[in-house]
DNA sequence: TCTGTATTTGCAAATGTTAGCATATCTAAA
DNA sequence: TTTAGATATGCTAACATTTGCAAATACAGA
């Protein structure tokens, strides 16, 4: 039954994708709205290259999908239930003792935000760091 | 708000921690029931220092527990719940054209064998390869 | 229509950093 | 001493980041 280490390697894969804050931002931001690299530039506060770099990781892995509008190009989530189902991934941290306190209400705060936020089901819609390791 | 960047920090992290396929597959293992380093050995088929290694990263990140038995060790997932959300990933894998059909049916395999599997809700009991890169 | 220019995005190379593996050594319990 | 695990070290390959440049498009002017 080799399966097993088929889909733990593409799990493990997806992981991966998924281990980067600013592509968490990413998926963060579009599950609000469609964004361009433009927009997402200035949301984030870093250079177009790094998030053209990250959307292109996000998108060789089919978890974003672009569109072009013009000379833009949009940007939206191939399958929106990516985003919730990594909010609920926060039920797993457990956070340091010393950062605790800080990190429980940080992730209230983000819970509340996404909960709220629920992106409007849209058509075209137009306008508008840190290094994660393990060990 | 800097909570957003907190929070995607740590969620980056976990899924740091889980984007390694022996990580994945302890845990779908540990899923079943608590193990020693040694027959997570024999089961994987890798050596003992390779599982200690990999256990190392789980147990700092706290996504497993160990408890001394002896002479053993014997490891449990401190929230098992933490499986059945890994599978749900497989939702938003989305294989290559090349392998479709076959990851298609691994995926169900796996799906079926995760669900059947089930381990028994107990108490306080106390008991008892591959690289994956993004780009 | 054609041409030149600015805007937006993608792509590639260079550099520094880190994870994973294999081997070996070290520690704890019986 | 033996067995089970944990940890340290060196090597290799992959990742993150920055910089620069190329491609595509829109728009203005002739």
């Amino acid at each position: 039954m080799p399966y097993r280490a088929v889909v733990s390697g593409e799990l493990a894969k997806l992981f991966g994708v998924l281990s980067h804050p600013i592509r968490i931002r990413i998926i963060e931001e579009l599950k609000r709205e469609d964004l361009t690299v433009g927009a997402l530039k200035d949301i984030l506060g870093i250079t177009h290259a790094a998030v053209s770099q990250q959307l292109s990781v996000l998108r060789s892995n089919h978890l974003v999908v672009e569109s072009r509008q013009g000379r833009n190009v949009v940007y939206h989530l191939r399958n929106p239930a990516l985003a919730i189902w990594i909010m609920e991934g926060l039920g797993f941290i457990l956070p340091d003792t010393s950062e605790m306190e800080k990190m429980r209400s940080a992730i209230k705060d983000v819970q509340n935000a996404w909960g709220s936020e629920t992106k409007p089901v849209k058509a075209i819609a137009k306008k508008s760091n840190t290094k994660t390791r393990v060990k």
